[in-house]
DNA sequence: TACTTAAATAGACTGCAGTCTATAAATTAT
DNA sequence: ATAATTTATAGACTGCAGTCTATTTAAGTA
């Protein structure tokens, strides 16, 4: 059903593609999100419009880099197992907080672009913020239907005071600690039932 | 023990100031945080280096010229009076939800400016950041004090639940109604003591 | 072999924020 | 008056992201 190239024209270069990733990665951690494009280009030995067949924004490239290098995968909560899902929540943001704090400055830069380019905004929130909110709803939801907490509660919004506190607390330098993670949890947990 | 000018050398054109901010908050409205510097300097009829006199980027004119516009004043909850703080907390949130519905996009732009210039970053925090996180702390605190919310819990990671729930839904566009506040000021007043 | 098509390249170009330079203007001090 | 000092002005300049143009290259098709 796949697999016939059938293609017209000089083909992509894929190779072109991984050096430009891994370039900016690369300048990025060293330099910060500021690295120029022409930097970026220049070490990765392609010209600048190859890099934009491939990316509308330095954002976009810098996304997709960040991703592969892999560590931004969050592990989805084990909904079967038995585990008070309190628990697995304060396990859910101790792993988040942990991505947050070792890239912390650079998802900065790239929610700030996301404010400025609408383009970028759609990719980032459909590829960054809403699995991890989808992830917390479910968790939300299944405490619901275990009993562990009100069913009247709106699982959406405990999930914009989650994220929002991460994100607010990343804005303002203040920390994002595992103790921190725990109180979270404590406060959407509060009074069991 | 002041009022003499004593003051040596060209005095500054105070008319200058007000025509930049009213030129910018103007074409801001107009245009967008996109308009340009020329735009803006031309209508105020100045030079360009005159702007950079007085403020150190676009960012902090427009912050400037924003304050100016005073509707972003909120009106401290009072702490003297006897009504429910969990009701006070809803007010004041329904109250900054409307200035956030009546400049989001500003408000976006100039979160964003502050992750990426640190100079703006504190200048932003410091007025307009602080201020409000103080508010929900000592109305949080008052609440703890008149046994309405728990002693043991932390007001500074409540603040952040909820100015974080605050801009987390105006990061991805997700309403900011009466009924967010007054449900937002539920869970954190929730099982009452 | 020619022809068509898509991708790659070098590098010029645009529009922007912010800086710098040289000059003029407005004020106090001598 | 003259000097010293600070602000204002016009406009050139820098460095950047992103666009555009002309040309070349690598593939499929006739």
């Amino acid at each position: 059903m796949a697999d016939e190239p059938k293609h017209v024209g000089r083909p992509k270069n894929e190779a072109a593609s991984t050096a430009l990733k891994q370039a900016a990665i690369m300048l990025v951690r060293e330099q910060g999100y500021g690295v120029s494009i022409t930097a970026i280009i220049e070490a990765a030995g392609v010209s600048r419009q190859t890099l934009y067949n491939r990316w509308a924004t330095k954002a976009e490239l810098v996304l997709d880099a960040f991703f592969e290098q892999a560590q931004t995968q969050v592990s989805t909560p084990d909904l079967e197992g038995d585990a008070p899902r309190r628990r697995l929540l304060a396990i859910y943001l101790r792993e988040v907080f942990g991505h947050v704090n070792s890239d912390g400055e650079l998802l900065r830069t790239l929610l700030a672009e996301a404010q400025i380019d609408p383009g970028f905004r759609k990719v980032f929130f459909e590829r960054f913020v809403s699995p991890r909110a989808e992830i917390v709803i479910d968790l939300l939801r299944d405490a619901q239907a275990r009993n562990e907490i009100d069913a009247a509660r709106d699982p959406e919004l405990m999930t914009s005071m989650l994220h929002g506190a991460l994100w607010y607390r990343l804005l303002i330098d203040q920390p994002l600690t595992d103790d921190i993670a725990d109180e979270l949890a404590g406060e959407i947990f509060r009074g069991g039932r």
